[in-house]
DNA sequence: AACTGCGTAAACAGTA
DNA sequence: GTACTGTTTACGCAGT
């Protein structure tokens, strides 16, 4: 019944009889990646060639001698280009993040378990990293021509450019020793050969680019003697290969939606019409050095996040064999992983990004049923639900809870028993349950002080997204361009990270600074409508939180703020 | 190593 | 008697 690590035995039998992939599926599987390489790095090449011609468009401005509040619209503009670049990498950083998410990037016993490793090789495309430069380097440039508005734009590009630095630092281990622009380069001198001879998408700067090993191969045979022996055509292999390939087939949505995103922008600025879909053709010519530059990366703004709409129509030409359904997405599920909480994605919000996945895929949701509890109560209209309802809306939600109902029900049971922050009201036509916000907030800040380095990554990522809308809000509000922060680019990804830290940040600076009374980051006070407190503890005496324990009339009276007071200094009105 | 949180299983009691 | 609801205990795993 405890499942151990990853995936047991019985799990991977499981794979293998409903599924297993052929060496031609996944052939297929690997060209499709290729294939969405292949568009991310025209993509790529198509941004550096906008970038080029706006800094041409600026320098022609400035030598025109046009008025300083246009260029002051360019940059911008330029920022909006860098935004879906760092959106692009995001993207690709999500991937991993999400195959870590779902277990199956568990790392052999002997590696280094670093929390991140997997997203450590390759992770900057030496493109963006080359753009980057470009970018960062070109500004300082105009800044010397003597613009004097341009202020707002230097601390702008500064905020951009040094995202990336920082990304590649925090990410990438090994890039620590010298800066972000050398990381690549002593690895692709040292074995260009091997490179240009053997391009395989799954090896590259000596490193086996398989989703979580990273095994450092001296050379192509080695690495082919690896794969051979390391990622053969194994239950492990399967099971990795189908997340993978539902991570292209989210990648592909996401690519497209960029794809328009951009093509629109282009379409207003009025930029010579390069369509990326044209760039040219010999792009498709890179080696699998360049291909496996833009390997998925991360950077700590991505959050573990499960693919934003998995069940979302996917293209004929993509579908492939689909050997991946919803069916089988629930060998993934039943693994038992104590992601619960873990990463503090706000509950809501995940679930709301991710409703129609969890629908239809049977991969267990990553929050305890406390908090499943809670969400389904706060969900509710009254705020309040019967243990019926709550098993209803785990089936209605969670296509996890549609089997093993005895399992489960036991566990929401066992929860709403167990846990003080569940409050039973006695009803006129029985009993229902609400949520006593104070308890439960009680139990985050062990949570979020749980894991450090993410923490860590989230108060970078925190700090860098911060400045960066600010600054955009400001440049963009002072030219009149619509707010284009990550938040609100259409990205559900990103800009649900982006609030989601900044909610789970406050949350934590809230618990650090102990018990300071909230400041609500922009949710419905839910507990405006305070659970009354019904739930008897005559076994706990002193943990009677105030004489209020069997009142349970709803009215707000001056008595029952009073006991609130006594109960918890800190009263968070809200806080996800 | 101890502690804690969580999930699971199960026993038991009360009630419709 | 049965099913449901609710409480409680026990155990194992994982993380700190």
């Amino acid at each position: 019944m405890m499942t151990p690590q990853v995936i047991t035995p019985q799990q991977m039998q499981q794979i293998l009889q409903q599924q297993v992939l052929s060496p031609q599926q996944l052939q297929v599987l690997l060209q499709q990646q290729q294939a969405l390489m292949l568009q991310q790095q025209q993509l790529q090449e198509f941004y550096k060639k906008q970038q080029e011609q706006l800094q041409l468009q600026l320098l022609q401005q400035q030598h025109a001698g046009k008025q300083p509040k246009e260029q002051q619209q360019v940059a911008p503009q330029q920022l909006a280009f860098q935004q879906q670049l760092l959106q692009m990498q995001q993207l690709q950083q999500q991937h991993l993040l999400s195959l870590q998410r779902q277990g199956l990037l568990s790392l052999p016993p002997g590696q280094p378990a670093l929390p991140l490793q997997p997203l450590s090789q390759g992770m900057i495309p030496a493109e963006l990293q080359q753009l980057w430069k470009e970018v960062t380097s070109a500004h300082p440039a105009e800044e010397t021509t003597g613009s004097s508005h341009s202020s707002v734009d230097l601390t702008t590009a500064t905020c951009v450019s040094s995202a990336p630095a920082k990304t590649s630092l925090i990410m990438n281990p090994h890039a620590s020793t010298n800066g972000q622009l050398s990381v690549h380069t002593p690895k692709r001198e040292s074995l260009p050969h091997e490179e240009h001879a053997h391009s395989h998408p799954l090896y590259g700067h000596g490193v086996c680019k398989w989703p979580g090993c990273e095994a450092v191969c001296e050379d192509f045979p080695s690495f082919l003697k690896h794969l051979n022996s390391e990622h053969a055509l194994d239950d492990r292999s399967t099971a990795q290969c189908r997340v993978q390939m539902q991570v292209v087939q989210q990648l592909e949505l996401q690519l497209a939606k960029d794809k328009e995103r951009l093509q629109a922008m282009m379409t207003h600025l009025h930029v010579k019409s390069t369509e990326p879909k044209a760039a040219p053709q010999p792009l498709n010519l890179v080696s699998s050095v360049t291909l496996s530059k833009s390997a998925p990366e991360a950077s700590p703004q991505s959050l573990p996040h499960t693919p934003t709409t998995p069940t979302a129509p996917l293209t004929p030409a993509t579908q492939g064999p689909s050997v991946i359904t919803t069916a089988s997405m629930h060998t993934v599920g039943p693994i038992r992983r104590r992601y619960s909480d873990k990463y503090n994605v706000p509950i809501s919000s995940d679930i709301a990004q991710n409703q129609e996945f969890y629908k239809n895929a049977e991969v267990r949701p990553p929050f305890t049923y406390a908090s499943l509890i809670r969400q389904a109560i706060l969900e509710s209209p009254e705020k309040q639900l019967t243990l019926n309802e709550i098993y209803n809306w785990f089936t209605r939600m969670f296509a996890y809870f549609r089997r093993n109902a005895a399992t489960w029900k036991n566990a929401v049971r066992h929860n709403l028993s167990l846990h003080k922050c569940f409050v039973r009201v006695e009803n006129v036509k029985g009993a229902v349950w609400t949520v006593d916000e104070v308890e439960f907030q009680k139990r985050r800040p062990q949570k979020i002080s749980g894991n450090p380095s993410l923490i860590k990554n989230m108060q970078s990522s925190h700090a860098y997204c911060t400045p960066l809308n600010a600054a955009l809000q400001a440049s963009m509000a002072e030219n009149s361009i619509p707010l284009y922060t990550t938040a609100s680019m259409g990205n559900p990804t990103l800009g649900g990270l982006a609030s989601g830290m900044r909610e789970e940040l406050n949350g934590a600076v809230e618990h650090a600074n102990s018990t300071e009374s909230d400041s609500s980051p922009g949710r419905s006070p839910v507990q405006a409508v305070h659970p009354v407190h019904v739930k008897e503890e005559p076994l706990d005496p002193e943990e009677a939180e105030g004489p209020l324990s069997l009142v349970t009339t709803a009215n707000h009276s001056p008595d029952f703020d009073q006991d609130r007071d006594y109960e918890d200094e800190a009263v968070n009105e809200d806080m996800e």
